[in-house]
DNA sequence: TCATTAAATTGTT
DNA sequence: AACAATTTAATGA
């Protein structure tokens, strides 16, 4: 099992720091288990943290005033969201729900603040990221006509799959069909079908616990 | 190494 | 939601 300080040792963000300044993070952060289906944090919470997956799987969900639940991201292993509400100084905007028993980082407000101020490697970093994001959103809203739960699954694998918010994912995708369901929102049953439609396609391969994309460029366009 | 069992995941209705 | 089938992981002979 990777520490708290290996993790951190690899994220993409710290290979921008200096040996001193990634020791003091890593003295700084520190980890939370989150058994599945606890939060990491939630919506209207003041915002202290920037917060990263160790390990496991994480969905960030937003619910309307009529209580219909809506997913924004999931993150898994190596990835790390909140950023943006750090950075405006205000409430949580999302409840973040572990899909898996989780690992999870929190790194302190006045520790993403010095890194903000002091790196300029850091700064490149959350520039990239927050475009990628964007980049997921606007695929999101152009997409969100189709309903089509297949076009939906092949979109959240399309997303989980980015190597550049998630450079620790590799082609073979490690989830279950119904944590791709809660982050699709789709049936699980759905799920299973979409997959099997996926496949015969070519896009993917089906496997006991998993998915190998075959094709990422076509997992994201599907059904577009 | 092999057999047994429990737990997780998948396939189907 | 429920059920059966399949796969994996853990255990002990």
């Amino acid at each position: 099992m990777t520490t708290l300080a290996e993790a951190l040792r690899s994220a993409i963000w710290a290979q921008v720091l200096a040996p001193e300044e990634l020791a003091r993070v890593q003295s700084e952060t520190i980890e939370r288990e989150i058994p599945a289906g606890g939060y990491a944090c939630r919506e209207g919470e003041p915002v202290n943290h920037w917060i990263g997956v160790i390990e496991g799987l994480v969905k960030l969900s937003v619910v309307s005033a009529e209580g219909k639940a809506a997913t924004l991201a999931g993150v898994p292993t190596g990835g790390w969201f909140g950023e943006g509400s750090l950075l405006r100084t205000e409430p949580r905007r999302y409840d973040a729900v572990a899909l898996r028993d989780s690992r999870i980082a929190f790194m302190p407000r006045a520790t993403f603040t010095r890194l903000l101020d002091t790196n300029i490697g850091f700064n490149r970093f959350l520039l990239n990221q927050l475009n990628e994001r964007l980049g997921q959103f606007i695929g999101m809203v152009a997409h969100e006509r189709l309903l089509d739960p297949d076009a939906r699954v092949a979109r959240s694998l399309a997303d989980l799959f980015n190597t550049f918010l998630y450079p620790g994912v590799t082609e073979k995708l490690t989830i279950s069909q119904e944590e791709i369901g809660y982050l699709s929102g789709v049936s699980r049953q759905r799920v299973n079908q979409a997959l099997r439609a996926l496949e015969d396609a070519g896009l993917l391969r089906t496997e006991y616990g998993g998915v190998t994309v075959l094709d990422p460029a076509a997992l994201r366009s599907y059904g577009a």
